[in-house]
DNA sequence: TAGTGGTCTAGACCACCTG
DNA sequence: AGGTGGTCTAGACCACTAG
């Protein structure tokens, strides 16, 4: 079941792609969309907020929709909050990249306290540990450390942490959407043993994110921190008034 | 003229703050609420869409609306992209500590070519650069530097700079809300200049924040870079999965 | 089966902007 | 005045969860 709103959000995130929409032009009214899509101006304004949250138009009251610049850069960015790939690593960047990872460690451990807590697990209960290493065209970019409650995720094979995108694997195996995450970014510098994974120099800046996901019925999953250098990677956010 | 959604959004959300509605528990349902309110479900829902964006309640189909756990923290929040308040530093966190501002530099300038293109400016026209440490409780915290087009801001009272809000006063001067804040998050490390600013060692972690900031009709008119003490400052961040 | 959130319709009126 | 986005109503049906 998709919803129609979300269709019409693609649709028209495509024509402002492909240039088929120009940036800084003006889009056709919501009442005209409305008309083009067959549907009532409230789905159609659903569709036109997530575009908006999203970033890719401007809508200004008794003017208009226009298409935002877009500012390209020579940085990867994660886009904080926004998009339909918060989704992972290798389902964000796979398209333009070769993402591969190098499997670090992974076991079964118990939970430690501050984990089990984000995961809304009881003490004593087992979590995968994993630690990868996320390579773009074969640099290595960025560490990844998971905590994966293993009651919702019994298993995880080896070639999915090796070569495929993990929140793939579980979306599939759960037949449940990730719906959650709630992340939290910190500035920090490299200590040596993280700065040895990478091959760089300790003391370089670096890009924590940590968070929590959950799947759409509720369950906390998975937390994760991921530490990211800081001269590969920028944030992006965007903020619309109410 | 205050929409109805946005009154009901703040009531609630008092009623989770002031703990009316507890931790994890779940609070009534939308059609319970609408009642309660005297609106329709589909402005009840645009409430409760605000509330889960911004971390306070998450829904689950066919099972209700619960009230997140709220995670405190010992360092300062920045909310990205969410809340009443990215609206400038001295809003955001003037209620629970002590800020200060420090003016370093206020003066006229030709906008430089990348900052002219931000505020969607010609060339050669000035612009107020304008250079503040900012501090919590008399601790240096953070140095903000904002481009603000003198067109649309011509003057800019030197005590608004050291004691009040900024937004707030621009705010009021223009009679016009700010709508718009598009920010990218980096990681870096101070430099001696800006590290002696803050009375700190260079070569700390920071987390640089940049940004354009818009009023309601479109008119962008102000760029600014803050850069923060990494070891006093996180952003939050959450993603709802449509 | 009953209750919940998720989506959608077909209208209406308001507030803002431009000519 | 006419067009635009912003808000709201009073319904309806669907999909998911629980007992």
């Amino acid at each position: 079941m998709v919803a129609r709103y979300r269709e019409i959000k693609h649709s028209i995130q495509e024509d402002i792609l492909s240039q088929r929409y120009r940036v800084g032009e003006k889009i056709p009214s919501e009442r005209e969309l409305a008309v083009q899509y067959g549907v009532t101006r409230v789905t159609l304004q659903k569709a036109m907020n997530l575009l908006e949250q999203e970033g890719f138009i401007e809508r200004i009251h008794g003017k208009g929709m226009f298409v935002t610049k877009v500012i390209e850069d020579n940085v990867y960015m994660l886009n904080s909050g926004t998009g339909d790939s918060i989704l992972g690593f290798s389902r964000e960047f796979g398209q333009q990249a070769k993402i591969t990872s190098q499997l670090i460690s992974h076991q079964l451990i118990l939970a430690p306290q501050p984990i089990a807590g984000q995961l809304e697990m009881q003490a004593n209960q087992q979590v995968h540990f994993i630690r990868r290493v996320r390579l773009i065209d074969d640099v290595p970019v960025l560490i990844e450390d998971s905590w994966i409650n293993s009651e919702v995720i019994a298993a995880i094979p080896e070639t999915v942490l090796e070569h495929g995108s993990l929140y793939q694997y579980i979306e599939e195996l759960t037949g449940k959407k990730i719906k959650f995450y709630n992340s939290v970014i910190e500035g920090d510098l490299f200590s040596k043993d993280l700065a040895d994974l990478l091959s760089i120099a300790a003391g370089l800046p670096m890009l924590k994110v940590s968070g929590v996901t959950k799947l759409e019925d509720g369950t906390a999953f998975n937390y994760s921190v991921s530490y990211n250098r800081a001269d590969m990677f920028k944030i992006k956010n965007s903020w619309v008034g109410k």
